[in-house]
DNA sequence: CATGAATGAGCCTTCATTCAT
DNA sequence: AATGAATGAAGGCTCATTCAT
């Protein structure tokens, strides 16, 4: 008795990631959670054992998809690559302030939400590696300045996902004008 | 008369700017704030009257500090001005990171709070149209590329502040350098 | 399904009755409410939403009750309607004194406090206009004095309700006694 | 140094008077009378050792003031004397109310306050035998009815007190249509 | 398994009272 | 004395989590 409603992991994790992006850890609920699903929110608990796993196994899935497309990439031609890379990053383009509370997930206690973060933080590591050595391979094909330190090159590529798409372009356009934009600065 | 206080407002708003910064609006509540300062949390009390009057005054104080500097600055020389407005936000980079939780402050049922966000909201004002009045000027004179949209422009030069200073370069040097990748781009 | 409830919500308001008369609006607390009933303080709020909404609740409950029977009424004898209207008054001879707090409570901020208050105060008006109604058809028929103003009749009846009963006299004898001392006074 | 502006004991508990009538016991808080005083809260201190002192003292003096004329009165005309005797109730008309929460009063850790609730004790009976005894005295001499039982004579009368003067008759008069009322009763 | 109820820990805020100037 | 600051003990309310049906 009692099966009524139910939905899926991935239902259930697409609510989390909107809402903790509009609420930020602190602020995303269970209440609200499942407010915005069917069913009681007890009934949360059967598919997560705390709010953390929750939390954890979104910011795993979202990094997942990611690093999954980041992979797959081609880095043959590496100013190609980085232009694909920051397009996959744009399609995700909240990866950052999603993740950005990952320290705040208590592990203790919890097995799966160490687990978890832990690929979290080893993707990150991936994709920070990935796209250090495509700047390191840039820059000796000559390709980008020599004169800017390389972590300043990642830190403002990575930084140019979270530019504000004001005029609201379209994913694959918007991530060319940013590329022309990194690539060839503001001056005339 | 009466006794002296134990600590300043704006000792008290220090440590709430780390703290909120630390822990975002949600997650900054003021048994850690007290905890950080000498005395009983009810001792806040004397000093605000809630916690939103104290973000609220917080947040405030950093903006205003901005907006002084900003306020102060000579326009004359576009792209000078705005290689030293970089240099001002640089000063104060979290300001954006800050400011973004300042929806979440309950303005009703407190006077002092709900001031303290309308000035913070017509500061942000200010700084906006400061640069885009910059912008614009520069794309007059010709200083910056004109295939650009101006809000584009705007957003890119905004997000900048964000970059992470992984070398930890000093704000004056990092903010010359930012500037230069920002105007020339990473191509050689 | 769920655990069933450890107590009804009729049993919460009769509790809430005896304690804020005790200790009227201010002087009732959730904790002294809790310490009455099995369990602990938060489960109240299975039950209410906050404290306003408790007695709102506990002082419509016990005007309601009332009310039906002062509205099931046969006023076509209107001294005697008045003499069973005692009765029903003095059968909830507290009802003045907890409704004389109704002011007190936060109806801002709680739909359903706001809603309760509002039928007690439709309530108190019937009950008012209906005295009003009574008295004018007495004085018509010449049944009670002229020289007294009606509102001082309304008043002094409905004060009635409110004489000490000392000696603990059972409710009907103790409603005819009153009755009979109103009409005849106290003169020999 | 230090000495600015004062007040009598005698404000104080005026203002006391007016707080409690209006907020009872459990809402009269020193915050709130010190808004209506001039100074700083802990000031009052200087005057009374803690809230249940100041509520004591208050109820004190108001029943003094009614148990000093009440003991002047001439008692050998028991009608006459019960009409003067109301009309000195109703210069003191929130007597009752004012002293119902009289046993709230924490007398334990307070020398001062146990003192003045015992004084109110002591005048209150006081006030209950004059009255009975006047009432006993009006009996014997076959002025009031023999049918109705003295306690209930005495309940009635004090009672006529809290009359709501709702078309607010001046004392004066407001006491002789009651002491009418009393008399002759409602009925033509 | 789904659910509604129960619960304790935790945070916000108020207030009587004490302290130090 | 008078005062402003400090404080701990409540009391209101929320929420993650557990329990019993």
């Amino acid at each position: 008795m009692g099966r009524k409603q139910s939905y899926s992991h991935s239902e259930l994790l697409d609510i989390t990631k909107r809402l903790v992006l509009e609420h930020g850890y602190d602020g995303f609920n269970l209440k609200l959670l499942s407010q915005h699903l069917p069913g009681a929110r007890s009934t949360i608990y059967q598919y997560y054992a705390n709010k953390d796993e929750i939390i954890a196994a979104c910011m795993k899935r979202v990094i997942a998809a990611v690093l999954e497309k980041a992979a797959a990439l081609d880095e043959s031609d590496s100013m190609r690559a980085l232009q694909e890379l920051l397009n996959i990053y744009l399609e995700e383009f909240q990866l950052h302030q999603l993740l950005s509370d990952a320290y705040k997930i208590k592990t203790t206690s919890s097995d799966a939400a160490r687990k978890d973060i832990e690929y979290v933080e080893s993707a990150h590591d991936f994709l920070k590696v990935q796209l250090t050595r495509l700047f390191q391979k840039a820059q000796q094909e000559k390709q980008i300045r020599e004169d800017i330190p390389l972590p300043v090159h990642v830190g403002v590529f990575f930084n140019f996902i979270n530019t504000p798409n004001m005029m609201n372009v379209p994913v694959p356009e918007w991530s060319k004008m940013l590329f022309q934009v990194w690539m060839g600065g503001a001056k005339k």
